[in-house]
RNA sequence: AGAGAGUUGGGUGAGUGGCUGAAACCAACAGUUUGCUAAACUGUCGUACGGGUUAUACUGUACCGGGGGUUCGAAUCCCCCACUCUCUGCCA
């Protein structure tokens, strides 16, 4: 969430950000901002002046009771009684102004980055470079929902069965595939320098407030409601509370991580005759990698994870372009995102199968996650992340890019991983 | 799931109503000293939000797992919740 001095400082600023979002309200969300937190400051000076009293009331009477003056003690208990009501309003002032500040907060989505063109929606997105040709494929060529079926390699009637629509059963070939990818992306990432990480892949509540998932968006997410904990949408949710109330020494930073894990999303109500196959499901597999930067670094470190993701593309021979999200498409705590999408040959459209993000220090400030400098005072880190890569789009883009008549040709960097070069 | 024990500052750990924001030790930081990758000594050493200042200084309040209560006054007493550990049960 938004610092409140952040606001105040760069007043103008910040407006015109959340104007680039389309935010509607932007201005009088802001200026309630600064009331309530005008009267949050005015309501405390109050109170602790009040309670600074009290305290040294009843040091006093712990005098007097010690000393034996039962009566001059009884008198100015008296007086501490009247104090307290006092105290009890304007603490119900300063929490109450204190808890719609923070409602209010919530509310507000993340500053665009300066780089980030303005624009209502996806098609407003800046396309910042095309890597690879488009595939030039026969007249028989198959989207990847026939050719999963042709090569009994994904089954997603047995899903339904076992669990409901986007749930498949990877088979075969297929299944290796999924195994492959994800070690691949693994190694690929150590490599890198980020360490491993398997986090649990449910979280409980503070968790997903944490990455600010809640309060907007527990719509989208599964709910064990007998133990209160929901499935993670993405890795970043438990990879990130790793580092909720966490104060880190300013040389630990940058702090890489990768973690493999399935995602869950309900996508309640956003299905439709365009998200057919692999490119919608309940449950997917992605490689995630974070990274918690000094604000100093955190752009260069997001050209960092760009080209990271697009040198993974690059070895997968996929064709690819990236786009710089406008602030009218951009996720709600994201500063700047860059996303991939590869292109799929037989639907003949680009599929998003990776979003890199720097989030400043929107989460930090939820999180608590603080590095202490070297002026000694702390301050909120950078968070970043992106997918690296989530894996259905990915196996979509190979097999109907790579079909021919008679299979479908592995990128070659997978081989060793898969133990075959063709389904 | 049942029974019991526990949750204190970066760590270990004392503290059963006022002198405790909190002993002691360790770690960390600064300095002194001994001519040697070390030791000794001294000092500093929590966080958040206010007030104040050009910035410091200074100062107020809150915080001993979370929330509520008793009291003039709570780390300390009472209630609720969460979590951890041990034993039993179950189980990959």
């Amino acid at each position: 969430m938004l610092l409140v001095q952040h606001i105040r400082d760069h007043y103008d600023q910040v407006l015109a950000g959340l104007n680039k979002r389309n935010l509607k309200n932007a201005a009088s969300a802001l200026q309630q901002v600064l009331a309530l937190d005008d009267l949050r400051k005015s309501s405390q000076t109050q109170r602790d002046q009040l309670q600074a009293e009290a305290n040294t009331i009843s040091k006093e009477i712990g005098i007097l009771m010690k000393e034996g003056k039962t009566a001059e003690a009884t008198a100015v208990r008296d007086r501490s009684a009247l104090l307290k009501n006092q105290i009890k309003e304007l603490e119900e002032q300063h929490e109450q102004a204190e808890e719609e500040l923070k409602a209010l907060l919530y509310t507000l989505p993340n500053v665009p980055y300066a780089a980030v063109p303005a624009g209502k929606s996806a098609e407003d997105n800046e396309v910042v470079l095309s890597h690879g040709e488009i595939p030039a494929l026969w007249d028989g060529k198959l989207p990847h929902w026939e050719l999963i079926k042709k090569y009994d390699i994904i089954d997603f009637d047995l899903g339904v069965k076992i669990a409901g629509a986007g749930f498949p059963v990877y088979k075969g070939k297929g299944a290796r595939l999924q195994r492959a990818l994800i070690n691949f992306f693994l190694d690929q990432a150590l490599a890198a320098g980020y360490v491993e990480v398997q986090p649990p892949i449910l979280v409980n509540e503070d968790s997903g407030y944490g990455t600010g998932q809640l309060p907007d968006k527990e719509g989208q997410m599964y709910f064990a409601n007998e133990d209160k904990l929901y499935l993670i949408p993405t890795a970043e949710v438990p990879i990130t509370n790793m580092y909720r109330d966490v104060l880190v020494n300013a040389s630990d930073l940058p702090i890489k991580n990768v973690g493999y894990t399935p995602c869950f999303r309900r996508e309640a109500g956003s299905w439709g005759a365009h998200v057919r196959g692999l490119n919608r499901l309940h449950q997917f597999d992605k490689v995630e990698i974070v990274q918690i930067t000094h604000p100093e670094n955190s752009y260069a470190t997001l050209e960092d994870m760009s080209a990271y993701v697009q040198g993974l593309l690059q070895k997968l021979e996929l064709p690819y372009r990236v786009l710089r999200l406008c602030g009218g498409d951009m996720g709600f705590t994201s500063a700047m995102t860059y996303d991939m999408e590869v292109y799929s040959a037989a639907q003949e459209r680009w599929l998003e199968v990776s979003s890199v993000s720097n989030f400043e220090t929107y989460q930090a400030n939820r999180l608590k996650l603080r590095f202490k400098g070297e002026d000694k005072k702390s301050l909120l880190a950078h968070t970043l992340n992106g997918s690296a890569l989530a894996l259905p789009r990915i196996v979509a883009s190979i097999l109907e890019n790579n079909q021919e008549p008679d299979g479908i040709r592995m990128p070659k960097v997978l081989h060793p991983y898969l133990g075959f070069d063709r389904i």
